[in-house]
DNA sequence: GCAAAAAAGTTACCATGAGTAAGAAAAGGA
DNA sequence: TCCTTTTCTTACTCATGGTAACTTTTTTGC
């Protein structure tokens, strides 16, 4: 080990390990979660950690110290992926009352915004085979616990048994996401048909008569 | 073909590698899968392609040989499981007509299937990141493409738009795919319930009213 | 002020598991 | 008999999730 203060400047593109200067690194994990998607974005589902933490512009242990593991990560980008599907479904909800045309108009934002984030929504609810189960699970709860809220009260206010919104709530989102699933891989038909589609098998049923 | 087979030798523990005495070894791409779903069955979802192999008294390469890569393992073992899953609806079908009674217990059938079958179901579900869209999609086709057959003769016997099959059928499928996971977890009501409570909303729908 | 402790990074490593290349023994044909 | 082909096993490579070890700066106690 050289006595010497070594003078060349490897300020910016390599620093020899240790702390760095000026306390800690400015960099949260709401960055690494932004860097999580850029990467996942360019570089598709199958994106690793290095990559995520080179695009972040830091090492694969940062990572973990801010944001855990792997299934940790796909937590936090399904929490964000969900309220941007939350927003776009309240947008498109917004004042309007509960009809066979505004439940067309929210499964057809939310098969837009998955269309709009591919490769995240792939990343999110493609885990990786042992912990899959609990992680798609729990990517599903976020949406199905307001859902059944919503739905036990409705069916509540029309004087209705409302035992049934847990199931509901389930069943519904496991058709969004297998309908996404089909519009992402450009063999189905135009979302807002798929979505049509859906709206009339929800709405009126199997059963359902002609609207006359 | 060879003609010459011989049952897989179980005594020789340790053999030095080379070709095996009497020809090629007995073990057919079913015998593999029967041991894939015992090493499943067994270990959980998880069970490496060495523990597959393992079960079947050989070694990974064949299994590559015989069966392919681990997707196309996957894929065969999806095939069964939907043999299965179509077996038992038949079985609860069998000449009945199509009624909201017969819907539930169409999907009671299946969700019955998945339990009987935890580890199985979350392997084949489960794949791993990149090619997992198309693997569950194409898991989810087995059931699809029956039921759209299913769905349009029955639209256009009723005089009704047919276009909608496809749709319903991914969107039922989903909704199964989620309920299945549901239940599996343990988190759910028992399966008989959901199923009843999934069968009120695909036969009568959202909108549907009171059976008076 | 200064040495020791704590903090906060990076590098280098380990473990696992998918997939493949290389090598060994038996079978078959000249 | 000997060479070629077949068909296995062993032994490897490579990628990746996760962690340990080490290095530098900051902070704190005396």
């Amino acid at each position: 080990m050289s006595a010497v203060k070594q003078t060349v400047d490897m300020t910016t593109l390599s620093r020899r390990p240790g702390r760095p200067r000026g306390g800690q690194l400015d960099i949260s994990a709401e960055a690494i979660l932004d860097a999580a998607e850029r990467a996942i974005a360019r570089q598709g589902a199958s994106a690793s950690i290095d990559a995520v933490a080179a695009e972040a512009g830091i090492t694969k242990p940062i990572v973990y110290a801010r944001v855990g593991s792997r299934a940790e990560l796909a937590n936090a980008l399904a929490d964000r992926l969900s309220l941007r599907m939350a927003e776009a479904a309240r947008r498109a909800l917004a004042g309007r009352n509960f009809t066979r045309a505004s439940l067309r108009d929210f499964i057809a934002a939310n098969l837009e915004t998955v269309l709009d984030h591919r490769e995240l929504f792939l990343y999110v609810t493609g885990g990786s085979t042992e912990q899959t189960a609990l992680s798609r699970l729990s990517l599903a709860e976020r949406s199905t616990a307001p859902l059944t809220h919503a739905l036990e009260r409705w069916r509540t206010a029309a004087g209705r048994d409302p035992e049934v919104a847990g199931s509901w709530a389930y069943g519904m989102v496991g058709m969004l996401q297998m309908a996404s699933l089909w519009v992402i891989d450009e063999s189905a038909p135009p979302a807002h048909e798929v979505a049509d589609h859906l709206a009339e098998l929800l709405w009126t049923g199997l059963a359902g008569r002609p609207p006359d």
